[in-house]
DNA sequence: CTGAAAGCGCTTACAG
DNA sequence: CTGAAAGCGCTTACAG
């Protein structure tokens, strides 16, 4: 295992350290005998380059700094872990910064992970990290960002289209036969909430019912407990997201409703959790896609200096949170 | 911002580099208004010190891995969150390792984390990693495993007692009148999950009823659909943890039972999530003191070779999945 | 294609 | 108490 270094391969291979580098790191810059002996040498003594060495010399990294406001949304949790693998994959190494929706905690990240070098820096909604945040520590031109709606003119994003997923909602529960149906918004990225609250405004048109649009995690109880007070109470409710529908029907049936004989529910997001839990009718995002794509969209940049900006489209989960409105 | 370095600060001060470290690292060492000036102009230049270079000149860094089997169990969510948040105050640097259940993952990390040269790892529970793959990678006597049961004579640890929690859960149900009290095991570290139900089998005794002790994340469905092949059915069940306490309850809506009216639930985590979703009655780990102590743990033992066991005590959070049986 | 040298930003014995 | 020197494990122009 450890300790074994650079000068060690050399040595038992015979050549110089400069050599070993090479063949490990640009193996067309060497002979492909030497590269062959270098590369078994290495394996045999169980050679692990240092990262910390190789950062500090070449002045880049393989670390990448995921920047999320917590993980107690489960969306963020998923996003983390998908990212991690995709990461991983690819040679890198995520580092996971968990702002709390401090910005000073940000900062402090932003800082140390200019000091490990890191290539780039993938930034999650809502974490609180403005634009003059990242360039002030010098990735305001190696930053992706996931999920955030305006198209930045030198950020590259890769985002879901909300407004195509809260259709997907709509005519989901319009097919099964609902006429009167509300909107609850609850936790979510703010760009991403204010879009798909738009949209719903738009597609309910004149019979909107937005029952709650607060942003926080109680807003899914707030909601349900307003769907009594309605007058000509909704069949049916479009959450913001997944927790967000779990906060409704947890209230609804508390008030004695049950999903989805009296009121059906659709959340927003596919969470593997949502599977699992009560089986939620939901609009799924692909998360993994969206890490990878991310980390894409970072080497892209970084290549050829394009900043795209990357649209997935959702697609509808049946699960048993849904069904036709009450006779 | 960056790219100041230690020499910048040293000039600028008129003092040599070395000077400058030690102001830094070990005050004492220097003269006060030396130090004082020093500190003063790394200030001014905004000076960070770079810690790839200091780790690798002084092979010791501040990265501490916290080896995960995943994110998605919102218990390992929280216990990375509280555990960054932790180690952030401490001036560690927490690092996220997700095996995701596989030991060949988890070994490629801790030879990451090795080259790191993190001064020890923390491992959560379930994260398939044995002692014989730490010693193999040099954390063998730097290692600290929350959560788990057995006193390892060299490992450290942090656990809560799961014979209490369970005995709580138990007591809650009987002073509410339940008599027929089913358990469902579901998700969790391997020796905490067995923990549990040993505990629940001891407290039942011949009254035993165990509907499922299946270690995935369907038991909570399965144990749920169980209760109705039961004669003489459970009017209450202890789930293993929350998110099974979920499954159960999810499922046995779709059995048409209701909770608590039907069947009283409770689970075994005390997530923060559970006091959203429906207001689970739970038994709640201190999590965040685990992260905490996990850390002093480590420090400890490196200072004076102590190796401690810490047995937390959990509590009972009453809350809306339990209520009297039905009449 | 390969070697020798310089240097990334620090720390730490060693002198003084 | 402070400075000068060596070195952590690498990479990368620069010669040859």
């Amino acid at each position: 295992m450890a300790d074994v270094t650079i000068d060690d391969v050399a040595k038992a291979a015979g050549v110089h350290r400069s050599t070993v580098s090479r063949a490990l790191s640009r193996p067309e810059a060497v002979k492909v005998e030497t590269r062959e002996l270098v590369l078994r040498v290495a394996e045999e003594l169980g050679y692990a380059m240092s990262p910390l060495a190789q950062a500090l010399r070449s002045k880049a990294s393989i670390f990448v700094p995921l920047v999320v406001p917590d993980l107690i949304n489960p969306f963020y949790a998923e996003l983390a872990t998908t990212m991690t693998l995709a990461a991983g994959d690819r040679g890198y190494q995520l580092v996971l910064c968990i702002t709390n929706r401090d910005s000073e905690r940000a900062a402090a990240y932003l800082t140390a992970m200019q000091s490990l070098y890191a290539p780039f820096v993938i930034v999650a909604p809502s974490s609180r990290v403005e634009m003059d945040t990242l360039t002030q520590f010098g990735f305001g031109d190696r930053a992706v960002v996931i999920d955030r709606v305006d198209e930045h003119p030198t950020v590259p994003s890769v985002t879901v289209d909300n407004r195509r997923g809260v259709e997907l909602a709509f005519d989901h529960l319009r097919s099964l036969g609902h006429r009167r149906i509300g909107y609850v918004s609850g936790i979510s990225g703010i760009h991403t909430a204010r879009e798909r609250l738009d949209a719903y405004s738009e597609l309910a048109g004149a019979e909107s019912i937005v029952l709650d649009s607060g942003a926080d995690a109680d807003a899914g109880a707030r909601g349900a407990a307003q769907l009594l007070a309605v007058t000509d109470r909704p069949t049916a409710i479009i959450a913001g997201n997944d927790m967000t529908a779990f906060g409704v029907i947890s209230k609804l049936a508390a008030q004695g409703l049950r999903v989805p004989t009296d009121v059906s529910v659709i959340g927003f997001d596919g969470l593997v959790l949502s599977a699992r839990n009560p089986v939620l009718t939901t609009i799924r995002q692909p998360i993994a896609d969206m890490g990878n794509i991310a980390i894409d969209l970072a080497e892209k940049k970084a290549v050829d200096g394009s900043v795209d900006h990357v649209v997935l489209t959702p697609e509808l989960l049946v699960g048993a949170s849904t069904a036709g409105p009450p006779a």
